[in-house]
DNA sequence: TACTATACGGAGGGTGCCTCCGTTTTTCAA
DNA sequence: TTGAAAAACGGAGGCACCCTCCGTATAGTA
């Protein structure tokens, strides 16, 4: 499909993508989506002008540290097939959203950045995987009486999203998450 | 208690008080929660020094905005009372909720701003009418068989939030927005 | 009217964003 | 091995915004 004849990429260039991709999950983990790139570049021992020709945009650069999370979720979602009880499947899925959430609170609003249309186009794969293997879980639920019709993968990743976001950081965070998701969990039941 | 012997407040201040705010709600509105202080400044005809007197960080200006709002939803939940139907009276408060969010979307970044525990404290008189207002109106469903026990107010007032917040701006967003309320206080339900 | 508390405006110093381009490094072909 | 060209690097520089500080202007009071 491509041109076969490249030059093979460089490597001082993997590396540094690699180094920009460590350092930012620490930064931005640390201070927040509105940290400076600047602070990212510096860490990670590379010119502001690397960064920026690696990533354009602050978003593209907290795509590159999600997807990497992305990944671990399209495993737990595909697992649920083997689960008959497909209320519970669901809720072991939108737990495992929330502890992947809470070792990386700062980026909770960088999440707002991520959730976006057009960046979502970015990881298009992961995120069909996710909705494909939730859908069969929902369609099991619903044929067999367990869930309750009309909601979609969409409507559960949004609203988990939602309720980790909504909630500040903080003692108890963990405990009043997981009991609103409760909540909305018994409001998917048939 | 306070000084007695004071001098009127200076009516160019308020004067400029009054059009910052409305700035700010037309220029925060269409920028969203990182729109320039600058430009509201410029907008309302004041210095910048101006706007930072009256309202020393960008928190205390989206505060001056919201707290408008807030005494209506105060008003609602107040009338929920009459209601003898708790779920709905309940859907009726949040729906109020999704309303007026809906009529300024843009602000919905500004509203995790506000939404701290540190900033809450400017208008607790007004969140402590809700609070008690809802509460009074789950101890009846719970009293009655309406409702499941074990939710707060303040469960409500987060995940009305968190679900306005996570949809993203756009066509559908009011039934999306809607769908899952539903979902949600269906599981509200004894 | 004159005095003074109060408020005003915007210059200025600081930080972060992002672009641009001269320099350096890596790859590849001979 | 070598050297040319592609690829990547770094950071200076221009811009926008943040917030503070203080000399100037003005509303309220006597």
């Amino acid at each position: 499909m491509s041109d076969p004849q490249k030059r093979k990429p460089r490597s001082d260039a993997l590396k540094n993508r690699e180094r920009l991709i460590e350092s930012a999950k620490d930064v931005l983990g640390k201070g927040g989506p509105d940290a400076s790139l600047e602070a990212v570049a510096k860490q990670a021992g590379v010119g502001i002008g690397t960064l920026y020709r690696h990533f354009p945009t602050r978003e593209a650069l907290f795509n590159a540290v999600f997807s990497r999370d992305l990944t671990d979720l399209v495993e737990i979602a595909e697992s649920l097939d083997a689960d008959d009880d497909t209320v519970e499947a669901l809720r072991r899925w939108l737990r495992s959203n929330v502890s992947m959430v809470e070792t990386k609170r700062g980026m909770l609003g960088a999440l707002s950045v991520i959730m976006t249309e057009d960046s979502r186009k970015a990881y298009d794969a992961e995120f069909a995987l996710i909705r494909a293997a939730l859908h069969r879980v929902i369609a099991r639920g619903v044929a067999a009486g367990q869930l309750r019709p009309g909601f979609s993968p969409d409507d559960l990743m949004q609203t988990i999203y939602a309720i980790c976001y909504a909630r500040q950081p903080g003692p108890g965070w963990r405990e009043n998450v997981l009991r609103l998701l409760d909540i909305f969990i018994d409001g998917l039941r048939a």
